[in-house]
DNA sequence: CGGCATCCGGGAAGATACTG
DNA sequence: CAGTATCTTCCCGGATGCCG
């Protein structure tokens, strides 16, 4: 005689009118955000994302996407045959989360516990040159950069003090860098010299090496907030 | 022969490099980030924090306290005699989170399932106005109010097409609001007339209540997202 | 294989009672 | 007033298995 077993939620809401709360209850659950960002540069699916989401099981990749999409947040999509595969995309208004996360990184990548050797995603990596983007020095540059992770594309442009990563199309590109995440972060971040990461097989600089070069040092090291006051 | 109960957290983080990621890690858990909302306007005590988190129990409270002092974002404070009371605040860094917090709050709120007539902290209230504050629509007026709740008293500034709200120094205000936050939101965001709200008993007025009616059309009226796309 | 349901162990959240 | 101790509930994470 036990009752159905629904998923009542409702006892871990705030119930309190505050924005910000409310945004906790859409996506303050464990992995909701994460699912969000692996979703910020267009669609995946379900596979891709338990790929890049290390340490997030299936069930709970199914109960934070139905979440999602209860709230109008991620929406599911069946593409066109031949593809005839399901994928999972942000609406409009789910991608309208971007300078929410932008911040979040900006404010927490000052965290004395931060640790940026991590294992990073590709999509992190991409939405963390946003993050760490120091348009004055970049000035008036303009250039155009491929990185290809395995099976994953992106293109990289900046102009008139904008950068804008997107997934794909990087015939055009001054410099393609072949190489994983983290040496990324190593090379930007962590300002290890590209030849270096070359000569160790793990990344290869193809086209204009100079223009990463430039790259590179529109991004400033990230300082730490001090523990005073 | 059990091994110790060592608070292992590590279980519970994210082992990601992603700034982001890791601002989840810090201010991810529960009420984690309204405990951070309730003390963005100064220090508090205990006692306090546990009035206005509703439904937040202590052990948790403490909990959070704990974890948010321990990342560097919440310090704890004996004042000095004759108070000798124990105080928490924001680190400088701790009240670097402000505009993700506002950002955060800008977005949910446009959420379908946003209900603004929930019940409300007094906290909460200062913050919206900052989130929902139409620059364009104050121009260049210049005003002060004073907001009471209880024991609770903000004053609010706008010059210069900015809006900043602080705690107390209410003597040189242009009018004072003497009510409950949720009939602020009320009147605020619902457009629901002061003069109705206070024919109820509900809030009080002193002052030039015009100033007040002006500063009542500097809001908009938080518009939702469509589901579409 | 992609997507999802089910069962289980550990641990965090929540409520209550208790202590200095 | 400021927490601590204890107990219950339930979420998270892992494993397994079903189904198209």
């Amino acid at each position: 005689m036990k009752l159905e077993k629904v998923t009542d939620r409702s006892g871990r809401k705030y119930h309190d009118a505050c924005g910000a709360a409310h945004g906790l209850d859409l996506v303050g659950e464990r992995w909701a955000l994460l699912v969000i960002r692996e979703l910020m540069m267009g669609p995946r699916r379900f596979g891709d994302l338990r790929k890049d989401l290390c340490g997030l099981s299936a069930n709970v990749l199914t109960q934070r996407l139905e979440g999602l999409e209860a709230s109008g947040i991620v929406r599911r999509r069946k593409l066109p045959p031949p593809a005839s595969v399901q994928v999972y995309e942000l609406t409009d208004w789910g991608y309208e989360i971007e300078p929410v996360f932008i911040l979040l990184g900006g404010w927490a990548a000052r965290s004395p516990a931060h640790d940026p050797t991590l294992p990073i995603s590709a999509v992190s990596i991409m939405l963390s040159f946003k993050t760490m983007f120091d348009a004055r020095r970049a000035g008036d540059a303009a250039m155009t950069l491929g990185f290809v992770f395995g099976e994953d594309v992106f293109r990289v442009s900046i102009a008139g003090g904008r950068l804008e990563p997107r997934r794909g199309g990087i015939e055009d590109v001054d410099v393609t860098v072949v190489t994983q995440p983290p040496l990324v972060a190593a090379a930007v971040y962590g300002k290890v010299p590209p030849q270096a990461l070359a000569a160790d097989g793990g990344m290869e600089v193809r086209g204009d090496a100079g223009v990463f070069a430039r790259f590179i040092d529109f991004f400033d090291l990230p300082q730490k907030a001090s523990m005073e006051a």
